[in-house]
RNA sequence: GGGCCGUUAACUCAGCCGGUAGAGUAUCUGCCUUUUAAGCAGAGAGUCGCAGGUUCGAUCCCUGCACGGCCCA
């Protein structure tokens, strides 16, 4: 109550009468350029003139339009949870009264009572507006209100004729006038495009988008309490690089002014972590974006959220109990079970998971013979005759990683570790000690596509040098995605890292998985679009 | 980069064989004090994505472009 008694200064209700902000006070606030203006604009929808010369009319009423005094004393979800099992004559008996504050959704107007709902960040709740109860000048102001405005409202708790728990406004204050109106209320926002573009628009009329972002926040604070549990360090190491490393992808340039230095913004944060092993930090993780200059699609976003973790004296086998431990333990904290429905398929992350060799994938469940990927020319003109491009000179071990993204991965719907990937395509992973040839790698895939990568980490400076020196002749052949070499990571190297383990997942397709998208777009708040025409 | 599809009122969508556009919601006016996709009566609202072309005439057919979606690379 003590908010509407006049304690705080300004316009305390919607009551028409002298503020302490007039018009022409609000000239001299900051962020003029925000308050509403008053012109007519000839270009501007109708809908907008008529949200302006309302506007006009309140100001004229002295009705403040963006005041910031009023303060709730609770969220509308405690409210339905403690008077849920009231009934209309319990509420009677003894009346609740609240102050809470949120965005009317919904408006059904009677002539002298009005029904509105307001939405806040908890839940929704139905107000009942009486103009005998208001006051007949309070009540006129509030039926100038719009949907998509957002309010306070005191009042005390009852139940309608139809059982619903509704707040029987006592006051109401504006606290902010929406200028654009909402979307329809039935069908809501649908268009794809402007639900990216103009997401504030998407969260407040579609309750499935914002449960995505709710779910994306509770995956990550999942997967930080996992490691946090077992005693891993979160850190945070560069995103602008000087030399770009840690993954075979095409980095963004960029440049620092004042050094006039060329940077780059990271593919991948793993040789900065791994020179912290380096340090002596034995568990380390990372949650943060990277940044990769390629196509977008359903499945690629340029930049995006990757979980990388190193800990110290465990192998690549040692991960995969990891990783299944993690990702089944995520599971049932988000769905009560092991099992997932994502577009229509049953995933089941119950573990043990399928564990296959590389080149057995490609017999088993590419359905290759030995010699099709062995026999250089036969891989070749098979990855041609499955429609994809052999760039002339490309290593041997590129051509099998196409054969396996064509014919095994879209085919393993359930968990897959697939392990000992060719050294050629892997330059950070040591070697298995049995086979030089292929390394101590596995991938996790799900659902056709990959979510985890991770190995034993290579920690001979030696091996790692020549494994850099094959890359960089790649680059100088052409190839734009190949490593870089950097001296410092070796010179780190030569102090010793111990033997270890790392792992990438990707934040952002399990959080697909979880939420049962189609669309990377769907589970990044703000995805990146070309300009909007006429905005830039 | 290629193919297919889309772009019509603020939102969701119709629009037939080419004859200058409709509905619901929203908005505005009036009525209505327990509704909930409230209701009833009336009204206003459009650069049919942009630019060309064909045509007497183009939202519609053709070409190019922009943005988006899906698939392929």
């Amino acid at each position: 109550m003590e908010l509407f008694s006049g304690s705080t200064p300004g316009p305390q209700s919607l009551e028409p009468g002298p503020g302490r902000t007039s018009r022409n006070q609000y000239k001299h606030m900051k962020k003029t350029s925000q308050t509403p203006n008053n012109q007519p604009d000839q270009s501007e929808s109708q809908l907008l003139k008529n949200r302006r010369q309302k506007i006009k009319d309140l100001q004229e009423q002295q009705i403040e339009l963006f005041s910031n005094s009023f303060r709730k004393d609770t969220d509308i979800s405690p409210i339905l949870q403690e008077a849920g099992s009231l009934d209309a004559a319990e509420l009677e008996a003894s009346p609740r009264h609240y102050e809470v504050a949120g965005r009317i959704m919904a408006l059904r107007s009677f002539g002298k009572g009005i029904f509105a709902h307001i939405q806040d960040h908890s839940a929704r709740i139905q107000i009942f507006v009486q103009r005998d109860i208001l006051g007949e000048d309070e009540f006129k102001v509030f039926k100038k209100l719009d949907v998509g405005d957002i309010i306070g409202v005191h009042g005390g708790l009852f139940r309608t004729k139809t059982d619903e728990l509704t707040i029987k406004a006592e006051k109401i204050q504006l606290l902010t006038k929406a200028i654009r109106p909402l979307p329809e209320k039935y069908h809501g926002l649908k268009d794809v495009e402007t639900r990216y573009r103009q997401r504030y628009v998407d969260l407040i009329v579609n309750p499935s988008s914002k449960q995505i972002f709710l779910a994306r926040n509770r995956i990550i604070r999942h997967i930080r309490e996992f490691l946090d549990a077992r005693d891993f360090i979160e850190v945070e190491t560069p995103m602008m690089q000087t030399i770009p490393g840690g993954a075979t992808a095409r980095p963004f340039n960029t440049h620092h002014n004042a050094l006039d230095m060329k940077l780059y913004l990271r593919v991948a944060p793993e040789l900065y972590l791994k020179r912290l092993l380096v340090g002596g930090f034995e568990k380390v993780y990372e949650i943060n974006r990277n940044f990769r200059n390629e196509g977008i699609s359903t499945q690629h976003n340029p930049e995006f959220t990757m979980l990388e973790f190193y800990r110290a004296y465990v192998d690549y086998w040692d991960l995969m109990d990891f990783t299944e431990e993690m990702i089944s333990e995520l599971c049932l904290r988000m769905t009560g079970d092991t099992r997932i429905t994502y577009q229509g398929n049953t995933i089941d992350f119950t573990p043990p998971w399928t564990r296959m060799p590389f080149f057995k994938s490609l017999e088993e469940i590419g359905g290759l013979a030995p010699e099709d990927y062995q026999d250089p020319e036969k891989a070749k003109s098979l990855v041609k005759r499955l429609g994809e491009n052999v760039v002339p000179g490309e290593k041997q071990a590129k051509v099998q990683a196409k054969l396996f993204d064509l014919l095994v991965e879209p085919r393993l719907l359930q968990p897959h570790f697939i392990y000992h990937y060719p050294t050629e395509i892997s330059p950070l992973s040591r070697r298995n000690d049995k086979d030089p040839a292929i390394t101590d790698r596995f991938e996790l895939f799900v659902a056709g596509r990959e979510i985890a990568n991770a190995f034993s980490e290579l920690n001979d400076p030696q091996d790692q040098k020549s494994r850099f020196q094959e890359q960089v002749q790649d680059k100088e052949a052409g190839d734009v995605e190949a490593h870089y070499m950097d001296e410092d990571y070796i010179r780190a190297l030569e102090y010793g890292m111990p033997p270890a383990g790392g792992e990438g997942i990707g934040i952002d397709r399990l959080v697909m998985l979880f939420t049962d998208s189609a669309s990377i777009r769907e589970v990044i708040l703000f995805p990146l679009l070309r300009p909007e025409a006429g905005t830039s």
